[in-house]
DNA sequence: CGATTAGTTCTATGTCTATAGTACAATGGC
DNA sequence: GCCATTGTACTATAGACATAGAACTAATCG
């Protein structure tokens, strides 16, 4: 039986968003996010290194953290970005963090990270 | 033998600043030096409740990440936020994440904290 | 000098976390 | 129906972390 639970926006804590993204993983999830797309988990690229199971644990930290949202259809389990969420309750913070992260990683990850469905 | 050691602009890492910060009494510590004032360890308002050990582990851990600075005068250490540092590498991210902490939780810890020195 | 103060260092401990292996469930294709 | 796909759930484990007690160092004060 899936338990996908998210926190309601008001649960939402900045402390637990800070703690979430900083896993580079988990930071590389929500970066591939940033543009309001859905992903399915095998859409990643990701660590080919990673175990399926570690990967679950890393989005169940994510939704927990009140960051991503999971939408399950089929088999897959669709994930996008909670931003409106994030934005209401702090404001202009993610989209400084993403920034922030761009101006001075850009490319490093996306290609350290290989694609592999998991 | 004082052993401060404090890591050049360039080490300086996103994920290592948002750990640091993950935690609410290094976060706290982190806003009450964001008006630009250098502290002494004593002078914060922290948690009776944590041991002195306790809060050298806390500023070791906001010092590696290269968060504050930390100065000797006597035997008093002054501590203060990096904030040039930081700006320069990740720009606008510290001033949006105090900005965003700031709106919703004003006051909250700072009364939480009772003023002890240790 | 002796005592106090400020804070570190060392050591220990319980808890949390990232990782992963195995089993399991639900869906979709053949 | 059978099998592959897409993940989750459960369990275990090694390492990391927050906390703190005790000893220690360096500086200041009387």
């Amino acid at each position: 039986m899936k338990n996908l639970q998210h926190p309601p926006k008001e649960d939402i804590s900045l402390f637990g968003i800070l703690y979430a993204l900083s896993e580079p993983v988990r930071f590389s999830i929500v970066e591939q996010l940033a543009d309001g797309e859905e992903l399915t988990c095998g859409a990643f690229k990701l660590p080919a290194s990673k175990g399926k199971s570690t990967m679950t644990h890393h989005f169940k930290v994510l939704r927990d953290s009140g960051l991503i949202y999971t939408r399950v259809e089929g088999r897959e389990h669709y994930t996008s970005l909670r931003r409106e969420d994030i934005n209401d309750r702090f404001p202009q913070f993610l989209d400084a963090l993403l920034k922030a992260y761009g101006t001075t990683a850009k490319n490093h990850h996306s290609r350290a990270f290989s694609s592999k469905s998991f």
